[in-house]
DNA sequence: GTCTATATGGCGATAGAC
DNA sequence: GTCTATCGCCATATAGAC
């Protein structure tokens, strides 16, 4: 009897429709009506992403975007509908920079774009990997058939890229997918523990100086090691 | 007025008390109590670090811990007061690996234990972990006094052992704080993402050869890189 | 589109019998 | 110590006026 968590029951994230989308007459009002659902999407994203699904109201979300809560309501027909939205949104984000993984041959600079795309998202986006974060540790209810599927897939892929510059003798032999996992966890972590980071160094990477540094730190790391 | 997170008002966590601790008579039913309220907190660990504060009820938990609400109600007067015990006792654990830090001179041994004893807590006690990341991803509201305090002297203490080290040549130049944040997210990541790391690996560090196998992929990495 | 009620249900916590 | 019953609050969501 699983009761907490989100009770999507099979939705699938793909298929969410983006209601309304069949109304066409009126393209200002139209407009007008899109700018704010995605006003409220960003502020909700704000929000959910440092509370959770359930610790955060629809009051919350209402006040920081200042509206009501019954207008929110004409927006988003439901709190799932609008955790929902924002997920898929994010999903795109996160997967986006290991697409150029494998334009480049030299591995050195395709890893270190790698990092530093990454790194950049962590600093962008720090509240989206969050959200992210939060979902993977409650089981990923709603993430699951994706990380099964087109995640695993484009990892192997990716893998394969790793695997021939290993055979090409152009780094060292390691194993792709702790590699990967390896590069996930340094930059995230920037992102998702800020607040610990915060305490012990007192900066984010919102500090350009820090900024450079970590990421020239986890370049160095994974390339060179410490030894 | 934010109303969700948890309404700790300055709550200390050191200075919960045990509740009870003053009855005396009866010694056998005071383990029997003892026992039983340790056995609860096992429990809502479990749930709590999944669902999140807010999104676990203690009728779950009563459920897991196959009593009654009522019941759960006896033994922790209050939801909070179980979570902010949990929390507690977590904060030990965690910080214990670092502890036997500066004992070895010998850097490659001294780091490569900390690694390994950190993912043998990220294999022992993922709950754990998943839970304090939730913690700190909320902002900390209950951990941020330790986070500035405690935490910051012992990682600045720890700082100066890993300088020493650079400033003998025994490692190679490397901003102490990166380097502990690098273990620490590469080593959390297999909890955190367990998630994650299944649906890519099909595996988790309960296995016995892919515990082995990541514990030297990061070793290696730290202290090889891969050029 | 936006507002003022208000319905509805769930959850933390308590009362009081046994 | 454990149970049954129940209180009271708060949050999601809707109805219907403007």
């Amino acid at each position: 009897m699983a009761k907490a968590g989100i009770s999507l029951k099979g939705t699938k994230v793909s298929t969410l429709k983006k209601s309304r989308s069949t109304v066409e007459p009126g393209v200002r009002r139209r407009k007008k009506f899109d700018d704010k659902r995605q006003f409220i999407l960003e502020t909700a994203l704000a929000v959910f992403s440092q509370y959770g699904f359930h610790g955060t109201t629809i009051e919350q979300i209402a006040n920081s975007a200042d509206i009501s809560k019954t207008n929110l309501f004409y927006y988003f027909k439901s709190k799932e509908e609008l955790y929902l939205t924002i997920l898929e949104n994010i999903l795109n984000d996160w997967l986006a920079p290991i697409a150029g993984f494998d334009e480049v041959d030299d591995p050195k600079t395709a890893i270190e774009n790698y990092i530093r795309l990454k790194l950049e998202l962590s600093r962008d986006q720090p509240q989206a990997s969050r959200l992210f974060c939060l979902e993977i540790i409650q089981g990923a209810p709603i993430l699951k058939s994706y990380l099964n599927g087109d995640l695993k897939n484009i990892i192997e892929e990716k893998s394969k890229v790793i695997e021939r510059w290993i055979s090409q003798g152009k780094i060292k032999p390691v194993d792709p997918t702790q590699l990967i996992f390896t590069i996930w966890s340094t930059t995230q972590h920037y992102a998702d523990f800020s607040v610990q980071v915060k305490a012990i160094t007192g900066k984010d990477l919102t500090n350009k100086k820090f900024f450079e540094d970590t990421c020239q730190s986890i370049q160095n790391i994974i390339f060179n090691g410490i030894a």
